[in-house]
DNA sequence: ATATCTGCCTGCTCGC
DNA sequence: TGCGAGCAGGCAGATA
């Protein structure tokens, strides 16, 4: 489940690979990965385009062409997106959706075995990024930043990291790690935290986002990087994916429970429902 | 306006 | 062994 850090890692990879490279066709096997423009427009559209840089703003690509346009991608759950020789025999992948072929040989694939993924060409990329809440990696992230956008809301704090207009970037992954490192049991609301919860949530998060990057992101199930060694963030995980397993703080067992439609992992001990823990 | 629910999708695991 | 139910979950769009 490809979230900010692993999108990351995949854009850091592609920067170095990708850029200077010229699309010379387009394949779409599944028209509905492409979001905008029409798939036919798209594949008339991107031929001739050189990519100039690799980005990434929340958990999303951000491929810069020569024309001013961007070629955005979403992998959403089970998405990939890398770099094949001509011959590779993954272009035979039942699950690929669309491919690029670039004028050296090489083939930009877009493979997505669930079909939630989505890629975008626009001119303005506020037209499907424009909402993001603020970049928790960014300096000019503050706790005051995320005060503002928890502050107003009385939905469960869970619920709200996984809001991309209040924080960008966060999953299920790192919305459990995080309230777990801050302390803060996933049912509290966004009104009833402390100045010094809110505190401890924005550094939580930039730790957890940064500790996960350094790995190369989580490697469960679908993602993996798009070239050499799976992330590895997995083997450090605290909470998420360990029911049952002792708190690697305290001992107690984690509990596992739904909110919003997420199953969600925390430590009842080091995450009380109410108030701050005097240890 | 905000909060919550449903649909999109496929493949794996579980219980009978 | 076979098979249906449940689950995984990001996000758009609908509903309350």
């Amino acid at each position: 489940m490809p979230e900010l850090p692993e999108v990351e890692t995949i854009a850091s990879e592609l920067r170095r690979s990708l850029v200077g490279g010229r699309v010379t066709r387009v394949h779409v096997l599944w028209s509905r990965t492409i979001a905008q423009p029409d798939a036919a427009v798209l594949a008339d559209l991107l031929p001739g385009q050189v990519f100039t840089g690799v980005g990434r703003r929340g958990k999303y690509l951000l491929l810069g062409l020569d024309s001013g346009d961007t070629l955005i991608v979403h992998l959403r759950m089970t998405g990939r997106l890398e770099l094949l020789p001509g011959d590779s025999p993954a272009l035979a992948n039942t699950h690929i959706r669309a491919w690029f072929e670039l004028a050296d040989g090489r083939n930009l694939a877009f493979t997505d075995q669930r079909k939630f993924g989505r890629i975008w060409l626009v001119g303005d990329v506020a037209q499907v990024i424009g909402k993001l809440g603020p970049e928790p990696l960014d300096w000019r992230f503050t706790p005051d930043d995320l005060a503002e956008r928890i502050r107003p809301r009385r939905v469960a704090m869970k619920a709200l990291l996984l809001d991309q207009t209040a924080v960008a970037g966060l999953g299920n992954i790192y919305a459990d790690e995080a309230l777990f490192l801050a302390g803060i049991h996933p049912l509290r609301i966004g009104v009833s935290l402390t100045d010094a919860e809110i505190g401890r949530l924005h550094d939580a998060i930039r730790q957890v986002l940064g500790e996960a990057i350094g790995e190369r992101g989580t490697t469960l199930r679908d993602y993996r990087p798009a070239y050499g060694a799976e992330g590895a963030y997995q083997n450090r995980l605290r909470v998420y994916g360990q029911p049952d397993q002792p708190c690697p703080r305290c001992g107690a067992a984690i509990q596992r429970i739904r909110v919003a439609q997420r199953s969600t992992h925390f430590c009842p001990v080091c995450q009380p429902t109410r108030g701050e823990t005097t240890s």
